[in-house]
DNA sequence: TCATTTGTTTAGCGAACGACCAGCAAACCG
DNA sequence: CGGTTTGCTGGTCGTTCGCTAAACAAATGA
């Protein structure tokens, strides 16, 4: 099957980049279609050919973010051997990625899109599935571990410390976006992990 | 001095308390001025009139969402007899107040504004000061703990553990404001309050 | 060659935005 | 009473919002 047609003059994976990191910078609200369609050096007309609408295209660059920026924590997560090594690790992967030198210093998932007008609550209720994943996530690392033999703890305690973590994670990058610097964030890392003995002991 | 002029036919402080309601419920960017004049009573002109602009709006409703909502943490902290009390108190009463039934589930100064358009970067920065603030007055509140004998720590832990309460406060809103329950957030608290005994004991 | 298919550009839609002014209404003063 | 001060309503300013129809451009297939 060729390709008909007049083709596309500009790359889409490269435009979507361009629209994640307006998006990163001023959120969902703070992102016009104007801004949008300047960044990705195409008209607007163009994004809603090729992407769907202003919330088809916000989804497409959480897709994206989700294996780029979201990968490092989650990684750390899978690969590490234990649980307590993984929880750490994915602390310390959120801390770099959301102090790095050439991004906006703060989740994109958490910050992006708490509040707004209700006309977009999908995007709001959309992100917030994303995060309540989270916290999934992490729980089913904790329940590995005890499968593992790394950990020992009660089901109910595994929810409670999964959502624990989930939880710094989350304050962790309103501390970012507040001007907490990696070395500062460290120090919230070390109280957070200071909790863990005495979690995993009762 | 006897008041010239008509009188005002509408109350500041009720009209203030219904703008509060509204940008509680839309955050800051998400609320436009039609809105707020429909909610409060009075046309958009009016609000001028008495307030100055949009963000001189605002930044009187957090001045009184800070006297309302967030004096039972302030207080928390200010009246228990030790810096554990304190802490632990100043979580379970923020908890309390982003799970009230009447009120959106999540803090406002944590997630009304937490990204958005450029021209409204004053705003957001406001709003860091404040959430900043929140962080000294809980190291504050550590330090009185260790001239008060009940807590011993470094200067340089002091910072990072409150940093960290810091962290989990602002964590908590995310939580709630994804639906975690009172009794959830609860359970984040106590795993938060592990940490306490091993971050002081050093 | 020429119709067909697809992408891009242009131009603009209706609605809402924040902001503000003119003019009227209602209180005070002398 | 008239004159002054102040507050409120209605209307409108120019801009921007997300979105789209129509015309044009560039490729393919017959």
């Amino acid at each position: 099957m060729a390709t008909r047609g007049r083709p596309r003059t500009f790359d889409p994976d490269t435009a979507l980049r361009q629209a994640l990191d307006l998006f990163w910078e001023r959120g969902y609200e703070g992102t016009s279609l104007n801004d949008l369609a300047e960044a990705m050096g195409i008209a607007s007309a163009s994004i809603y050919a090729c992407f769907g609408s202003k919330e088809d295209l916000f989804r497409q660059v959480m897709a994206l973010y989700g294996t780029t920026s979201g990968e490092p924590p989650r990684r750390a997560l899978r690969e590490q051997p234990t649980a307590r090594a993984a929880t750490h690790a994915m602390l310390r992967a959120t801390a770099d990625q959301i102090t790095g030198p050439d991004t906006p210093h703060y989740c994109m998932l958490i910050l992006a899109a708490p509040t707004g007008a209700v006309e977009n609550h999908a995007v709001r209720e959309f992100l917030a599935d994303l995060r309540r994943d989270m916290h999934t996530t992490i729980k089913d690392r904790l329940a590995r571990g005890v499968t593992d033999g790394d950990l020992t703890a009660p089901a109910a305690t595994l929810d409670a410390i999964a959502r624990y973590y989930t939880t710094v994670v989350q304050g962790l990058s309103v501390q970012a976006r507040d001007g907490a610097t990696r070395a500062e964030l460290e120090t919230v890392i070390t109280c957070a992990m200071a909790a863990w003995d005495t979690l995993t002991s009762g």
